[in-house]
DNA sequence: TGTACATCAGTGAACGCGCGTTCACTGATGTAC
DNA sequence: TGTACATCAGTGAACGCGCGTTCACTGATGTAC
């Protein structure tokens, strides 16, 4: 059975990548690729077809998440807002927000960390956020506020991760502090 | 050969846990227990003879990791500082002070961060996350104080995880912040 | 203090299973004429 | 428009290797008398 009819491979590529996704996020980085090709609905080979060994695989994925979240995050600036630390601002937006995909943005986050533990997407994690660094401190504002907005914003969506993620309150209240800090800082 | 001449039962023990940390921490979760148990200078069967099976070594290093790192913070507060927030400055100073051991903390927290994802490990980590929220909310400050100091501290910390760690002026800095922020908040 | 015996703290070979990778093969799709 | 052929997008069986676990065995340590 070649060509599954109605899905180009292009189409297969992607669905064996939100395959993937989804079951490492629940099963671990240990998961198999039987299991993930089939979540795609392929066979093994098929999945091997597209992405020559599980490192490629799960290479790609990473960058493809990360590039996800950066997309997300330039998608949510405001064109309204013009003042110092609009970026910065976008960044908080994203990840505190609950009205996007709340699940989502941190579920990836612990799809990256465990991730991480492979020397090649630990490297692709540290360029991405070198390139986050730069990009936030170019925003116009204070080293010393970037650090703690940032560093919140990031403790916050990481919460879940150790088992324990903010209530919508308070994270509404914190996403609240951290734009202001950026204003009055 | 049985019984390594001075070492007891109870330091081999130690001994395995300290390895199989060090080991996992650079090799990953998907270390062999060959690995770790040469690197603790024992054989696998004797690894085995201490921990019945891979799970239970590595549930017992992950609930030794928490346990020491509230060690380490009820360690660090201060008995001359009586004001509200005593436990939420103790906690930020263990983060981010990097006079401690500030490599161990860190890499500690990628550990975890690895380890997480094994269902029984998650649930360990998050009893334990549980009982940070309410110690944290008995110390006498606000939630919403408590909420944005925890944040950056854990943001802070775990920044390394993602490939570059705050540079030693910087943490100084929002370790300064973050205090003042609990007594004048 | 010596002896006998039980238990403790391991060793290391063997087993078996799961999983990543290889490979021969296949039917649909695209292209040339 | 039909036909021939090449390539694309897979299938699924087989292989082999690594790793967790089991197991028979062992020498040192502890205990009773």
């Amino acid at each position: 059975m070649p060509r599954k009819a109605g899905r180009g491979p292009e189409e297969t590529r992607r669905a064996l990548l939100d395959a993937a996704g989804t079951v490492i996020r629940t099963r671990g980085i240990s998961a198999s690729l039987d299991d993930i090709a089939k979540a795609a609905g392929v066979s093994k080979g098929g999945l091997l077809y597209h992405f020559p060994a599980k490192d490629a695989l799960v290479r790609t994925l990473a960058q493809d998440i990360l590039d996800t979240y950066r997309a997300e995050v330039y998608a949510a600036l405001d064109p309204a807002d013009t003042r110092p630390g609009r970026l910065t601002r976008a960044y908080v937006r994203s990840s505190l927000d609950t009205s996007y995909d709340e699940v989502a943005v941190r579920e990836n986050i612990a799809l990256i960390a465990q991730l991480i533990s492979i020397p090649e997407i630990a490297e692709i994690a540290r360029v991405d956020a070198e390139r986050w660094d730069r990009d936030l401190h170019d925003d116009g504002l204070p080293g010393h506020v970037v650090t703690l907005v940032i560093a919140a914003a990031d403790g916050a969506s990481t919460a879940p991760l150790w088992g324990v993620g903010l209530e919508v309150a308070a994270a509404r209240k914190l996403e609240q502090q951290l734009i202001e800090l950026t204003l009055n800082g």
